[in-house]
DNA sequence: TTGAAAGCGGTACCAA
DNA sequence: TTGGTACCGCTTTCAA
């Protein structure tokens, strides 16, 4: 692990001052052409390759930015948000020469304390803020840090910088489609209360269905996992007269209703339809093949580390939001079958 | 973004050196207890944080370790393994003040310069290696860099310190269990060629059928992918004496492997039946629900974590083995149906 | 037990 | 265009 090789022994093999060294390799004037040129060479024979740590204390960057994942493991396993974001965000990093820190953490207090030690420590340039909540405690607890920030899906008001997939028009025009084939009893199987995209997407669903004319049938919430869905059936369905459709605020929630709704004897999608959201791979290949609404995290990531890498760069940026959701129609939303309990008209 | 608060300003209103505070805070010898107590009191009224830089400069340690995740991103975005290995890593390197850099590459020869990297600039004071092939690249390449390193379940001969699970028990009770229903004709779906699980996991189907006297039927591979499973269907299943059971290297092929099968008109489990392997949570709230091989990715990553940690203290480190696999025994596989070609003895 | 001072490997200012 | 040099914030000798 020797990396004998420094900026003084590029220096002393070129005959020049560290000083030039350094402007030339960080492409700064006042170093002649040919000069340069020298250094370059020599640091590219000797192999050189300028230390972090240096650079870091000396520069005031660390060169890193960090993203805390709060969320239970168990649901975190199995995420279809997680990998494809930071997937994303590192296409982007990498080509800047910037890392990524990923931290977990349980609860909402560990994160925090994550989110302040990285500041405090200064292991990170600037954070990504995801799984926004209403009024999230993180925003002000970053400005008291001076930590940039660049914040996922938040709501518009949101003071940070943000990138924002629109998640109404894929799961709107869902809805409409929901409708259109006749459902007039839909539920709602929600996410996680006090997120920001929870409150859309119910607030999507209601807005369909109260201008379709219909009543908004139960409201359930979940935490997003294939459990928890799986858990919600019976609230849903075992009613006297249970909806003819659920539309799910996950994928991973869909699932684990359509099993649950199962155990109770019900199947999907003859006897009920069933909608997700987020558009797992997975999906397209279940029976039923999932209905849902198809997100895009990979680019939401690149678009989160570009607006974060302008910033720390001194930019001004502005909101980005990429291209809005759209609705993936599958097997498992059907037609409702005629209501018994109500005769034909014709009879 | 200002720290002002460095060693200095604790040094001064402690009224001592900053060697003493230094040596106070690392919980050094070498400073009596009332002038330790009067520092780390002064440090904490301060909110005194030591930074990163400064620290990793002068001690030659970055405090973080990497992990280069190396497989296309379709992939990645629902694998299995992938978050809840972070997330043992990760409950790890928390304690000891440790951060995870995670970097993703496309690429063999992208994760190579990604890790070459890693090492160059002291990003990083180890790694892990996961996804390992017989013949490793890495393997070679982060000794010439003097990279510490931990191998996750590598090959035994590896000269890599290693956390394993042993993958063998809970395949071979599986195949054992498809064997004693009455399965003669057992086919397997392989994951990616070259690397050290697929080989295992294939050898263990193939000793198994031929300890019970059976020949192995066919074996196609994959990608370890949904889509990959569902492609390999045809190849696997439209010969004229297709198997009776299918053995899948991985859940989610094993998932798309009865989503190819619907499609050439065979049913799970009444017509074949299929297996896979690594236990996602998905697999018990699907239908059939999924017969599988449990592993542990979040003791693995914890254990991997605790041997690079380990391995960096300069301690002596032994290769750790955590629990092996288990079989999962559900709905998607059954006994064969009585073949046909080979009318019954008694008529 | 304490403190002064020399690095660690860069960046950047200021003179020459 | 160059080189000398003062930091950046901490660790670690070595004297006092």
């Amino acid at each position: 692990m020797r990396s004998r090789v420094t900026i003084l022994d590029v220096a002393a093999e070129a005959q020049v001052s560290i000083a030039s060294v350094s402007a030339a390799l960080n492409d700064r004037p006042g170093v002649s052409t040919e000069t340069r040129a020298r250094i370059l060479a020599v640091a590219d024979r000797l192999g050189w390759v300028p230390s972090l740590r240096g650079r870091s204390l000396s520069g005031k960057r660390a060169y890193a930015v960090g993203l805390v994942l709060e969320r239970a493991t168990t649901v975190l396993e199995s995420d279809p948000f997680f990998a494809a974001f930071i997937a994303g965000v590192e296409s982007v990093l990498e080509r800047r020469g910037y890392a990524l820190v990923l931290q977990m953490a349980g609860t909402h207090k560990a994160a925090t304390e994550r989110y302040r030690r990285m500041a405090l420590d200064h292991r990170v340039d600037g954070v990504f803020l995801t799984d926004m909540a209403a009024t999230d405690p993180r925003v002000p607890l970053l400005r008291d840090l001076g930590l940039p920030a660049v914040a996922v899906n938040s709501d518009p008001g949101c003071e940070l910088p943000s990138v924002r997939q629109d998640h109404l028009p894929g799961l709107r025009s869902l809805v409409e489609q929901v409708v259109a084939l006749g459902h007039s009893d839909v539920a709602h199987l929600a996410g996680r209360r006090g997120l920001i995209h929870t409150r859309q997407r119910l607030a999507v669903w209601r807005s369909v269905l109260v201008d379709a004319g219909l009543r908004p049938g139960p409201v359930v919430y979940g935490d997003f996992s294939t459990e928890s869905g799986s858990r919600a059936a019976p609230r849903l369905l075992a009613g006297p007269t249970p909806p003819s459709a659920v539309v799910c605020a996950s994928d991973l929630m869909a699932v684990g209703l359509v099993s649950g709704a199962g155990a109770l004897g019900l199947d999907v999608p003859s006897d009920l339809s069933v909608t997700g959201f987020d558009g797992i791979e997975i999906g397209g290949f279940l029976r039923p093949s999932l209905t849902t609404v198809a997100t895009a995290p990979r680019r939401l990531g690149a678009a989160a580390a570009e607006t974060l890498l302008r910033l720390l760069d001194g930019d001004r940026v502005e909101d980005v939001e990429i291209e809005a959701t759209t609705p993936v129609l599958r097997g498992s939303l059907v037609a409702p079958r005629p209501t018994r309990s109500v005769p034909p008209r014709n009879v």
